[in-house]
Formats: C-alpha cells, sequence, structure tokens
DNA sequence: AGCGAGCCCTGCGCGC
DNA sequence: TGCGCGCAGGGCTCGC
C-alpha cells in the first residue's frame, strides 16, 4: 500500500503492537522478497531471531523497525518498502499462511502477547532488509514514530515528506524552481519530497489547479505555497480515512481497506465531470502511469492570461 | 541534469 | 468459459 497515508496507516497499526516486542522467529517463504537485504536468506533469519524492536518509524514510502542497541554490534533496523502491492499484516501466530504470504516474523510482544507479522505481496517490488541506522544529516529524528536522529542507509537519499515537521518549505521550494522539470515529474521525485505517489500527486496538482507538465522553474512562491498546502491537506484527509483502497489489495494492519477512494477528485476519474467546473476529467499517458486531470481548469498557462497552453 | 526505457513481478478485469 | 491484453498506489539503473 503505497503511498504516504497507506503507509502511515500501516505504521500507527503496527506501532503498538511491535514496540518492545521480541523477535520470536522468521521465515522467508519467498527470497526475493529480501531485495533490499544485503546477505542471504539464513543471515536474514538468523541476525533477527532474539532481538527486540524499538519503535515503528516511517519517512515517505519508507518504514522501518529499529531495533534496541546490541553490545558489539552497529544499530540497525527492519526496513520494509510495500512496493507496488506489499502489506504488514498482524496474525494470530496460529492463522494459516496468507495467499501471498513471502516473510513471517513471530513476535512476543508486551502489549498483545503472541503474534505473527505477515509481509504478502502479490508483485514482489516490496521487500524487507536489514539495513544499518544512520545519522541524520540534519539531526531532526529519522521519521515519525522515533525522536532518534537515525535513518536507514537505504533511506538517507529520501527526502522528508510534506507531513515531517522537520520539512523545510523554502529549502523544498528552492530546491523545485532550480529543477528543469515538470511539476508532477518534480512531486514524484522522492529526492526532493517523499511520500507522494501516482494518486496524490494528481489529487495535490487538481487542488491547486495545476497542469501536470507545469514546468517547475517559473512557479511562483504563492503558487508552491498553495501547492504544499494542498499536498498536506489531501494526504492528512486520507490518512484520517484510513487510506485509499481501491480493492483488498490495500489494507491496514488488520485487513480493513481505507475509504478514501471515495473522495478522490481527479484520479481514476477520467470521463467524470471535475468537481469544481463540470468538464469532463481526461487521463494521459505519462512517465509509464496515468495521469488524470480536468483540461479546463488544470491549464500549463497562468489562468486568467490570454494565450493559450505556454508549453 | 534530465528523461525515457527497461527491469523487477503477479493477478485482476475486461473485451473478444 | 476461455484467453490474451492492458492495467495497477514504486523505485532503481542504465544509457542517450
Amino acid at each position: 500500500m503505497p503511498e504516504l497515508p497507506e503507509v502511515e496507516v500501516v505504521r500507527a497499526g503496527l506501532e503498538p503492537v511491535v514496540t518492545g516486542a521480541a523477535i520470536t522467529g522468521v521465515e522467508v517463504i519467498e527470497p526475493r522478497s529480501l531485495r533490499r537485504h544485503d546477505g542471504d536468506v539464513a543471515d536474514f533469519e538468523s541476525r533477527l531471531i532474539g532481538r527486540r524492536i524499538r519503535a515503528a518509524v516511517r519517512r515517505g514510502k519508507f518504514l522501518w523497525l529499529p531495533l534496541e542497541p546490541q553490545h558489539g554490534l552497529p544499530p540497525v533496523a527492519v526496513l520494509a518498502h510495500l512496493g507496488m502491492s506489499g502489506q504488514l499484516l498482524l496474525r494470530d501466530q496460529e492463522a494459516p499462511a496468507d495467499r501471498l504470504l513471502r516473510v513471517r516474523m513471530t513476535l512476543d510482544s508486551p502489549a498483545h502477547g503472541a503474534l505473527a507479522v505477515a509481509f504478502v505481496d502479490q508483485r514482489i517490488f516490496g521487500s524487507l532488509a536489514i539495513d544499518p541506522l544512520l545519522p541524520t544529516r540534519d539531526g531532526a529524528p529519522g521519521g515519525r514514530g522515533d525522536p532518534a536522529p537515525l535513518v536507514p542507509a537505504q533511506v538517507a537519499h529520501i527526502a522528508r515528506d510534506p507531513l515531517d515537521p522537520a520539512f523545510e518549505d523554502e529549502r523544498f521550494r528552492r530546491a523545485l524552481i532550480a529543477k528543469r522539470t515538470g511539476i508532477k515529474r518534480a512531486l514524484l521525485d522522492q529526492t526532493l519530497i517523499s511520500g507522494i505517489g501516482n494518486i496524490y500527486a494528481d489529487e495535490a496538482l487538481w487542488a491547486a489547479q495545476l497542469h501536470y507538465d507545469r514546468p517547475t522553474a517559473r512557479l511562483t512562491k504563492p503558487v508552491v505555497v498553495r501547492l504544499l498546502a494542498e499536498l498536506r491537506h489531501v494526504l492528512e484527509r486520507a490518512l484520517a480515512d484510513g487510506g485509499t483502497s481501491f480493492d483488498a489489495q490495500y489494507v491496514n494492519v488488520n485487513g480493513a481497506s481505507g475509504y478514501f477512494s471515495q473522495r478522490l477528485n481527479a484520479y481514476g476519474r477520467q470521463g467524470e465531470p471535475c468537481p469544481r467546473c463540470g468538464t469532463p476529467i481526461v487521463r494521459e499517458s505519462f512517465m509509464n502511469r496515468s495521469s488524470h486531470f480536468c483540461p479546463v481548469c488544470q491549464r500549463r498557462a497562468r489562468r486568467a492570461r490570454s494565450a493559450g497552453p505556454a508549453a
């Protein structure tokens, strides 16, 4: 369950259960689900057994479980990226295996006793890893869920997300206008701003009335301020709704769907009237994906100008 | 530097 | 009812 709100729903669901829990067992059913792990299956399993989880942390779409320090070992975390179709589900230890179960960890949780965390992933684009924790460059907490200024090595290049208190709006604006690219491409660049994927990019651009290919270089400060506000607004609302689920694929740790799909204004709404002006929403192919937008209220050129699209 | 293409994959829903 | 095709919430690497 890919974008920030969906991953945050998972993190928040895991947090009270995994914090302080001991890892009692690890079973890797699908080795390809360890693509991000620097080591083999046996290494992954043996290094986790007996360790205790300290927190559940998220930055952008990355999620990690820092382990309590062990004497003589550098700090590490279990890193998770859900890719396009990954899920982390809480299960009874006796529960039958989920159909697309790839990795399973059993825990002894102070709050919930014995249970299992199931990593289920249809497409195997997601993956788990043991990753060393490094100091953050800015000294601020690595992500949501842990005050420690530590971040997994594989997340070090990922920008902070717009719901992170340490996200710097002005720094983002300067980096954005320094880019010679289109706005949607920039929003999907996780090294510039993280947590945004195809759904929330389209939704925020619709809300801010910006065409997806609008050049970033000429964006004015008020436009960027507005865009950031709309991004935060849509991410927060989606989070409050439990995320966006189109099918059983995107669920929280208990297997329940989110309801934000009912509030989408542009994404997946091609042919339906724009909620603002009534013009049918258009879908265009873009970056091997789809872009959904209103051709009237999201023009490349600034509105209220006499000329047509400004290339 | 930016960008498209290719790659990693499975499964679902649709049209024929 | 069956089959092929297009589609899917991501990210990384490699060339031009």
